[in-house]
DNA sequence: TTGAAAGCGCTAACAA
DNA sequence: TTGTTAGCGCTTTCAA
C-alpha cells in the first residue's frame, strides 16, 4: 500500500521565473515583497513570467528569512463548542484582514492535549490568542514573555484582554428578573477556574444587593448541558423562582432537566442564560440570555495581537470590555408563586 | 501607538545548543531529527542542554529544508456550523496522532473567501482536505493535482474521498416512515450544487420505489434554519405527512416554523433529518435524525490524507464509506390523518 | 559516530 | 532601479 510518492512537478521559485523572465532573483522577490521598488515595467513582466509559471512564494522560506510567518494561533478549549467556533469565526476575518493565516489549537478539555497542541503551534505562530485555557495564570504569563499574545474573558496581569461587559449584563438579567416580580436568584455557576465565572457571580451579588434582591450560588458545575442537568437534580426539592446560569449550555441542559422532570419553565422557573448561542433560540421554550458579542471578541482580539505583533504598546493595565445585551425570550416570565 | 516592538529574548537554535553541548550544529539536528544516528551519551547530553537552553526546533526551517510542513488543511464552507465543528474535531485528532497541525479554511459561504482562504493557506500545507467547497470539481481535480487531497461527501473522479452511507441512512428513514403508516414522503433539499443531496433524494426515490411510497421533493433551499423556514412557508396549505431534510439545521428550522404556524409536529408531520447534530437533540420534539459518525469521517479522512502524504496509492476508485445510524426522537409519529 | 559544508527558497543589505 | 552576496535555522550529503 505505502509505495513512493506520486510525483507531483516541483512548484516553481524565484529562480526560476528569474531565469525565464531575464532578471536577478532579488528583483523577483522585490516585485513581491515590495512592489514600488522595482521599475514598473519589469514588475509587469515578472509578473506576467510568473502567473504563466504558476510561481507561488513559498511562504515558509520567506518566514524563515524574515522571521514573521503571518501566522497565528487560536487557542480553544473545545472547538465543537458553539461559543468557541463564533469566536473562531471573528479571528479568522480579523486575520484574513491583516493577511494572516490562523492555526487552530483545541484543547479538547485536556491539559495534556492543551499542552501538546501549545507546543505544536507555538514556534510557527507570530502571536496567540487564548480563548480559553486551563493553563495557570503564571505559564500564561511565561508564554507572554516569548510571543505576544491576548487573552479573553481572563485577567491576566500584563497581557492584553478582551472581555465582555460581565457587570452591566448580569445588572441587566437581574433587573429584568426583578421587574417581572422575582425576589430571590439563584446563580448556576460554571467551572471554579474561570474568571468569567467569578465576575457574574460577584457582579450578581452586587446587582442583587442594589435592587434589593436576595441571591444565592450553586455548583460549580461544568459549562456543559449535563453540567446544567446535574444543577437541576440539586434544585428539584423546592426548585427556585429565578435563576441566572453560567452559560447557555448550562441553562439549556438545566431547563430540559427541569421541564423533563415537570417544573414548567417560564412558569415555575424564570430561566436566564449567558452567551446567546444559536440553540438558545432553538429551544423550547427559547432562552431569554445575555448575548455577548462573541465574533466582535475574536475580532478585536485579533486586531490587538496583530496590533502587538507590529509594535503597539501592550496597554495591558485596562481590557477592551466589549459591551453585552439581555435578549428576552421565553424562559423568563412574571413570578407566578 | 506602534512603536518598536518589545525586545523578546530570540529562541536558541541549534548553534547555541552545539556551542554550549561542545558539539558540531549537525550533531545536534541528528539528535533531534534521526536519534539513533548519534552516539546515545552525547545524544542524552546533547539533549539535556537543549532542556537547560529552552531549545526547540523552528518548525519553518526544518520545513524548508525537508520540504515536510508537518501543516494540513482543512476546508470547510462554515466554522460555524455544528457539522463542521465536529469535523474539525476529528480532523485534529488523527492530525495530532501523526504530528500534523491543521490550518483551518474557512470559506464563510463565500467563493471568494474560499478562494484566498486556499490561496494563503496551500503553499503552507502537505495536504488538504475539503470538507465542503463550492469550487467546481475541474478546480478540485486541479489542486488535487498539485497537493494530496481527500474529499468528504463529494465524489470526485480520481481523489479519494470519504461519504456517509446516505443510501442505507435514507433507505432506514423511509422505512421507518413506512412503518408509522405514511404513504407519501416529502423531501426537503439542500443546496443544489451538492452532491450528497443528489445521492440522499436519488436514495430516496429508490426507496420509496421498493417501499411502496410516493416520494416528492421540494427545493432546493439553504442548508440553514433559513432555508428550512423558507420551506415551511411553501408548504404551509396542505402540509405533507412525511417530510424528510437534506440536514438537521433545515429540520429544526422547518420544524420550528411550522410549529409556529400551527401545524403539529409529529401529529400533522413527522419530521426527519440528517447528521444528529446537537440541537437535534435540544428542540422540542427532540428531532429524529440520520446520524451521521461526523467525527469519524474527520479522522478517516486525516487519516488517508496522511497516507497519502507518505506516498500511499490513491485508492480512488471506491470511497471510504462511513455507516449511517438512524435515531428515532420525538419528532416522528403514526400517521393520524 | 562525528564534523564540515552545501543548500532549501526567500529577503535584505550593500554596491553598482 | 537592479544585481551581488550573505544569511534565516535546519537537514543532508560527504569525508574524516
Amino acid at each position: 500500500m505505502t509505495d513512493e510518492p506520486t510525483r507531483r512537478p516541483a512548484a516553481p521559485t524565484i529562480y526560476d521565473v528569474a531565469r525565464e523572465a531575464g532578471v536577478a532573483p532579488s528583483t523577483v522577490s522585490r516585485t513581491f515583497a515590495r512592489p514600488g521598488r522595482v521599475n514598473a515595467d519589469t514588475a509587469a513582466h515578472i509578473r506576467e513570467v510568473a502567473a504563466r509559471l504558476g510561481y507561488r512564494a513559498n511562504p515558509l522560506a520567506r518566514a524563515l528569512s524574515t522571521s514573521r510567518t503571518k501566522m497565528l494561533a487560536v487557542m480553544v478549549s473545545d472547538v465543537t463548542n458553539p461559543f468557541y467556533s463564533e469566536l473562531i469565526r471573528g479571528a479568522q476575518i480579523a486575520a484574513s484582514e491583516a493577511d494572516y493565516t490562523v492555526l487552530l489549537a483545541d484543547a479538547r478539555e485536556s491539559d495534556q492535549v492543551e499542552r501538546e497542541s501549545l507546543e505544536r503551534v507555538l514556534p510557527a505562530v507570530e502571536g496567540i490568542v487564548i480563548g480559553s485555557s486551563r493553563m495557570s495564570d503564571s505559564t500564561l504569563r511565561v508564554i507572554a514573555k516569548q510571543k505576544p499574545m491576548v487573552v479573553l474573558n481572563r485577567d491576566l496581569m500584563g497581557v492584553p484582554s478582551v472581555v465582555t461587559d460581565n457587570p452591566r449584563g448580569m445588572r441587566r438579567a437581574a433587573e429584568h428578573l426583578g421587574e417581572l416580580g422575582h425576589e430571590a436568584i439563584t446563580y448556576v455557576a460554571g467551572p471554579e477556574a474561570s474568571w468569567a465565572d467569578g465576575m457574574r457571580w460577584r457582579a450578581l451579588r452586587e446587582a442583587g444587593h442594589e435592587l434589593a434582591l436576595s441571591t444565592r450560588r450553586i455548583g460549580p458545575f461544568a459549562p456543559t448541558t449535563e453540567g446544567g442537568a446535574e444543577a437541576g437534580a440539586q434544585m428539584l426539592d423546592g426548585p427556585p423562582t429565578a435563576v441566572i446560569a453560567y452559560n447557555d449550555l448550562m441553562a439549556i441542559g438545566l431547563l430540559r432537566f427541569l421541564v423533563a422532570h415537570g417544573v414548567r419553565v417560564p412558569e415555575d422557573v424564570s430561566l436566564i442564560g449567558f452567551d446567546d448561542i444559536m440553540a438558545a433560540r432553538l429551544v423550547t421554550p427559547p432562552l431569554t440570555t445575555v448575548a455577548a458579542p462573541v465574533r466582535a471578541m475574536g475580532i478585536t482580539a485579533v486586531r490587538n495581537l496583530v496590533a502587538l505583533i507590529n509594535g503597539a504598546h501592550a496597554r495591558a493595565a485596562e481590557a477592551f470590555v466589549l459591551p453585552t445585551r439581555l435578549v428576552v425570550r421565553g424562559s423568563t416570565a412574571r413570578r407566578r408563586r
